[in-house]
DNA sequence: ACATAGACCTGTTGGC
DNA sequence: TGCCAACAGGTCTATG
């Protein structure tokens, strides 16, 4: 499901009513998402205050008082849901958008400044999870070793993209999907990024490099807009498709600003191409782009 | 080192 | 309408 558009969206949703608040109760409704929850994870929780939301790539980060933080990842269909007290019978929790709770996983229940709520994290295909790892040792998580810079900041940038692909051959679609080059890129951003930058999927990276180790025109046209990219869809608050809805129950809309991504079959929208969107599938995944203009 | 295929799990969609 | 295959925003592992 989400990549960092959507991931930096829920934390951006969830972060009003989390920060500072109480953990007063954590409910596990079942032992395990992809991985085992951690030993003891509630009750490490229950009775601490959250100093901070932050996001690395597409993982939530929940820092707790006291020096410990809640990794989460959503994998491809998780999301949280907030529900305040019902003022009329208190106690009881509701949000207007509820989804089904079959697939309820866990329950946070806070007080905050405005009164109690409840955080839920739903999972129907379980691929995300939740770890819990100390604060001060955060860059020893083993996802987070060896990760590429965000595409949010200054450190992506055509030089460094140069220097990470001038050796290889591995096929521009799949070097951008690697987290450990850029992190927080998925699947959609990624057709998204290469369309708006005029380069094919299949294109070997080292093509991208000149003789002299320096970025092509093209590369640095892709570093500029896998940012734009990024950018705009954060400020749309990410993608819906099927699983990703705001926490507060709302859609983002950046999918009606898809240029090739789910969209097989109709016609290129670059300017003054004639060209039609197609698909293909590498590494067991489905690329979307323009054989056209994407070269 | 690198590339692909398969695994994990449930739900939705489209073709027949 | 029903059935079934294909596919879905992500990673991790095994296998060439």
């Amino acid at each position: 499901m989400p990549e960092l558009p959507e991931v930096e969206t829920v934390r951006r949703g969830l972060a009003p009513f989390m920060e500072k608040a109480r953990i007063d109760r954590v409910t596990l409704n079942r032992p395990d998402l992809r991985f085992p929850f951690p030993e003891g994870f509630a009750e490490a929780l229950q009775g601490r205050r959250i100093d901070a939301l932050g996001r690395r790539a597409k993982y939530l980060l929940i820092h707790v008082e006291g020096g410990s933080t809640v990794i989460a990842h959503l994998g491809m269909s998780g999301s949280f849901r907030i529900e305040a007290e019902a003022s009329e019978t208190p106690g009881e929790f509701h949000h207007p958008r509820s989804k089904d709770a079959t697939h309820d996983h866990v329950v946070f229940d806070l007080t905050g400044e405005a009164g109690p709520v409840r955080i839920i994290y739903n999972d129907p295909r379980r691929f995300g999870f939740m770890h819990l790892w100390s604060d001060h040792l955060l860059d020893d998580y083993p996802a987070f070793q060896g990760l590429g810079p965000e595409p949010t900041g200054n450190l992506l940038s055509a030089d460094y993209l140069a220097s990470r692909f001038k050796t290889r051959k591995q096929p521009l679609k799949g070097a951008l999907l690697d987290q450990k080059i850029i992190a927080g890129l998925g699947n959609i951003y990624v057709c998204e990024a290469m369309h708006r930058a005029g380069l094919s999927p299949e294109t070997p990276v080292g093509a991208l490099v000149d003789a002299a180790g320096r970025p092509k025109a093209g590369l640095i046209r892709l570093s500029d807009d896998i940012r734009a990219v990024i950018a705009e869809a954060i400020e749309a608050g990410g993608s819906s498709l099927r699983d990703h809805i705001q926490t507060d129950g709302s859609l983002g809309y950046f999918q009606h600003r898809f240029r090739v991504y789910d969209r097989e079959g109709q016609s290129c929208p670059t300017p003054g191409c004639a060209g039609t969107v197609g698909r293909i599938v590498q590494a067991g995944r489905s690329t979307f782009f323009c054989s056209q203009c994407q070269t």
